[in-house]
RNA sequence: GGCGGUAUAGCCAAGUGGUAAGGCAGAGGUCUGCAAAACCUUCAUCACCGGUUCAAAUCCGGUUACCGCCUCCA
């Protein structure tokens, strides 16, 4: 049985849907005004980790995720580079894809923009002023929280403690605007050259939050399962976005909140954000680190957990993949010894291991405890590596199963690689040498092939490579 | 000020009442011509103080430190 921790009720619940084998989750995605950092990076990661296990459970996952293609920030960016908005947007949606496919994020089912769901969006705010949730105010539309009276439940805040609040965001000319201060904008009128749009109160464009509730409600129904998000989106986002919604169709918006953790930098482990200016892109860091090892640090790591980023976190990282990496090799090279035939022992030494690991992940998405079974079996497969004789079903079933449970945090491994003849010719004159216990001459062969980034291991079964 | 989250070995990190999983690094060993990879063995009393209990990292009270949110942020 599947449980996981939901915000709304700082609990871990157990995971019912309301379809049958059917999950619908929405997913808040990055303003597309740069390129992502790491920590953009890894709530994807984190929720597309957490979707290929829910579909390795057997769920149908229904996974959209948006990018926010109009707001203060992209108009600010079009400004600077002497472009428009839509140009801005072009440029790093497609930089976005480019970075979570190299971290084998898999493509949502749905991407849709704000920009292309205005009248939609037009559409809901009409409702929620007609229901008396929202007010205009000046070419502006906003949105009467107090009015909601569920407000500030998912993030525990009170409405009277927020009056007060510490915030030091709160812009002059927008408060003089508003009934209360903590009502939010679901519609802006244009300053002169914005880009904008018709709407029933002038020209302009929507706000931040609004665009989730319109998005979702439209791509998966009046309620999610799950909707996901970073931790720093819990309030106010996510709190508007219930209320928004909530007041729209009177159903419960979401039945599973999620929030990701942070990936944090520095000796004080600071937020890695854009505001902060300690942050590190997908764009800049996979030409120096394996995107691999990237994806093994974020989806490895509990996805509420905090993720340390540092030079030290990095290279553990790489080595454990590279221990993985080799147990997999280890096993490959059995392959074309093996006899028909399995070995019992083995085979119920695996399912015992893929038993527990759905037990790990079936508590929250428990990677950790996940990556002990993963380690397990790993162990498995080099002692079997090392049998005398091994038989063809335990072989392919080790391999399959490892794929199969490292496939779930979105680890690739190479499986059978040719060498081109004139390595393989090097290894077999090696052989040769070794043979005659022409030490020098073998070891120089393998120190030349070291130095191609080929590194030899003699076993038993013969000499086996791999790449450094 | 309000709300929330952390604190476990050199590092990362499981573990919510019965005498501390796992990984990295380190030490010793096996295998090897040497090496590599792998395997085996070894390595902590859980921020602090007090309490409950036969028994607490785990429950209760308090203290300290760090992080986050309080309408820009994944």
């Amino acid at each position: 049985m599947l449980r996981v921790f939901n915000t709304l009720t700082r609990e871990k619940e157990p995971f019912h849907t309301i379809k049958p084998n059917v999950v619908n989750m929405y997913v808040c995605g990055p303003t597309v005004y740069n390129y992502i950092h790491i920590g953009n990076a890894r709530s994807v990661i984190a929720f597309d980790t957490i979707r290929r296990y829910l579909e390795y459970r057997g769920y149908q996952v229904n996974y959209v995720s948006n990018f926010t293609d109009v707001d203060d920030k992209m108009i600010n960016e079009a400004n600077a580079e002497h472009t428009t908005v839509p140009e801005i947007a072009k440029r790093y949606i497609a930089a976005f894809k480019q970075d979570v496919a190299q971290l084998n994020v898999a493509p949502a089912t749905a991407n849709p923009r704000a920009s292309e769901n205005i009248t939609e969006i037009i559409e809901f705010i009409k409702v929620l002023i007609t229901k008396g949730y929202a007010y205009e105010s000046d070419g502006d539309v906003y949105y009467r929280a107090r009015k909601f009276k569920h407000y500030g439940e998912l993030s525990d805040q009170n409405i009277d403690e927020l009056e007060a609040g510490a915030s030091q965001h709160v812009v002059a000319e927008e408060l003089a605007q508003k009934e209360d201060p903590i009502d939010f904008a679901l519609w802006k009128s244009a300053k002169p050259g914005e880009i904008s749009w018709p709407s029933p109160w002038g020209e302009g464009r929507p706000g931040w939050h609004i665009e989730c509730s319109v998005m979702s409600t439209k791509y998966l129904g009046d309620t999610l399962d799950i909707h996901g998000g970073g931790q720093d989106l819990e309030f106010p986002h996510h709190e508007n976005e219930i209320a928004q919604s909530e007041a729209k169709t009177g159903k419960k918006f979401a039945n599973y909140w999620l929030h990701n953790g942070f990936v944090t930098i520095g000796d004080d482990d600071e937020k890695m954000s854009k505001s902060l200016g300690n942050f590190v892109t997908v764009h800049d860091l996979v030409k120096e680190v394996d995107p691999q090892v990237i994806r093994f640090l974020m989806a490895t790591t509990q996805y509420r957990r905090p993720i340390r980023y540092s030079q030290k976190s990095l290279a553990d990282a790489k080595s454990n993949l590279e221990k993985l990496q080799n147990a997999l090799t280890n096993l490959n090279y059995r392959f074309k010894d093996a006899e028909t035939g399995a070995d019992q022992a083995v085979n119920e030494a695996v399912a015992t291991i893929k038993g527990g690991f759905i037990e790990a992940m079936d508590d929250d998405f428990n990677a950790q405890n996940g990556m002990t079974e993963i380690y397990e079996l790993a162990k498995i497969m080099n002692n079997y590596a090392n049998e005398t004789t091994v038989y063809l079903d335990t072989l392919e079933l080790l391999q399959g199963v490892f794929l199969d449970l490292t496939g779930i945090f979105g680890l690739k491994f190479k499986l059978n690689e040719l060498l081109d003849s004139e390595v393989e010719t090097l290894i077999q004159q090696r052989d040769e040498a070794r043979a005659n216990k022409d030490f020098a001459q073998s070891d120089a062969i393998r120190d030349q092939l070291k130095s191609e980034g080929i590194l030899l291991e003699d076993t038993p079964q013969g000499t086996r490579w791999r790449r450094a």
